[in-house]
DNA sequence: GCCATACCGAGAGCACTGCTCTTGACGGCG
DNA sequence: CGCCGTCAAGAGCAGTGCTCTCGGTATGGC
């Protein structure tokens, strides 16, 4: 006998075979899959769903978590060697993949926010783990001299990239911070467009216009490869 | 009497009516929202409403056909004067500016892809029109020399650029052309993460960030000032 | 001016949804 | 061994998209 009561471990079961059940049908309704539909899946009465989340939100969320872990360790697990340049690649590349591959939980978590959801804090610590895998590449560059530092960023912008340096990059400067987070972000964007959509009878090349657009980004950030 | 019969100038105002309860609608539940709750809201039956739509998804069409015109225009009234990193940078600012005017506009069409949801073709045309004014910029800077060509970009990717270029900036170098793309992207990406809530918490001067980021993209791109 | 026609609104109805409450039964812990 | 916590199931409520049918009304042709 485990730790676990036998009790607890089948409820375990049960709720992950729940969420597995959730996923299939999140390709198919989006983040408004239905319940009933998937207590149907599992041969179970709709009601008894609600033993293991007491609401449609609380499915969501843990569906939600489940993708953020997920892509969090797919970044983490992005290959660590080379210069800066070729691990913070590395990490796009692997959220991409992790997208193509799972484009409906990409479409919930970085999509349009789900009407009348509102993300428990449960959710930030996961949701930050790609972010902070890309700090750390940063913070090492500039530990190392792999970076233009650029010039500096005054106001309150400054402040506040200050801030978000000290928790993601200390020691890295601001203006780095702060065009990492800009890298970042067009990261997702390079991601939701080729997902969503908008790249449809134009850009065929969808891996080779990437890597271009990260690579771009790159340059202005100022990461250069190992000297 | 005008040339549109009465009858149709009646139609044409239910219609309208019939947008604009949908648009107030999408705010609270977004791409889902209750058909009956539209008609409600005007005091008929929800059978009714379908005299008008014949389906939700053709009114969500309407409404992202409007909304992707009203974008449009935004972008298209931008001032347009200055060099091409000024017109730049003004459409940038005249988009966001929509977005934020607009949120729920916006991630009907920029955000995840409503479940099921076929756009029909006459989306695509408005679609593009904010694409379509950036690629005049560009095009107008190639052609006056305010911009660093750079490095052809050979392969498919060439190829598939060349064919775009063609379309939306004539005469304008597909290398130049892929950057511009990428800057429409990392742009679609700036506006969505601070509509998203992705920045919450962290950054809260977000115009000043969101033009920090505007001009980073510009500098890879290679406008220029004009000299 | 009249009438057939096209259009329009209302209502009932179907199958579905999230969610609640009650009921009955089974299994693990003291 | 008994009891209590947990579980699944079913009925039920209010709401959904959508269809169909039914009367009423304005329009265009004669």
């Amino acid at each position: 006998m485990t730790a676990a009561s036998l009790r607890a471990r089948v409820r375990a079961e049960m709720t992950d075979e729940i969420k597995a059940a959730a996923r299939r049908h999140l390709a198919t309704d989006g983040a408004n899959l239905s319940l009933r539909a998937v207590a149907r899946d599992l041969g179970m009465a709709s009601s008894a769903v609600y033993r293991y989340f007491a609401s449609r939100d609380e499915l969501l969320t843990a569906l939600i978590i489940d993708a953020y872990d997920s892509l969090g360790e797919a970044a983490e697990n992005a290959p660590d060697t080379g210069s800066a340049v070729d691990r913070w690649l590395a990490v796009c590349h692997a959220v991409r993949e992790w997208a193509l591959a799972n484009p409906h939980e990409w479409a919930l978590v970085y999509g349009s926010p789900v009407p009348g959801y509102q993300a428990p804090t449960d959710t930030v610590e996961p949701a930050i783990r790609v972010i902070l895998t890309l700090g750390r590449i940063v913070q090492d560059a500039s530990a190392s001299g792999e970076v233009e530092p650029g010039e500096p960023i005054g106001g309150r912008l400054g402040e506040d990239l200050a801030m978000v340096a000290e928790r993601a990059a200390p020691g890295a400067p601001p203006q780095l911070v702060g065009r990492s987070i800009a890298g970042w972000i067009h990261l997702c964007g390079a991601v939701s467009a080729e997902l969503f959509g908008q790249l449809n009878n134009t850009i065929e090349q969808r891996r080779d216009f990437f890597e271009f657009q990260m690579r771009g980004a790159l340059t202005w950030i100022g990461l250069r490869a190992s000297s």
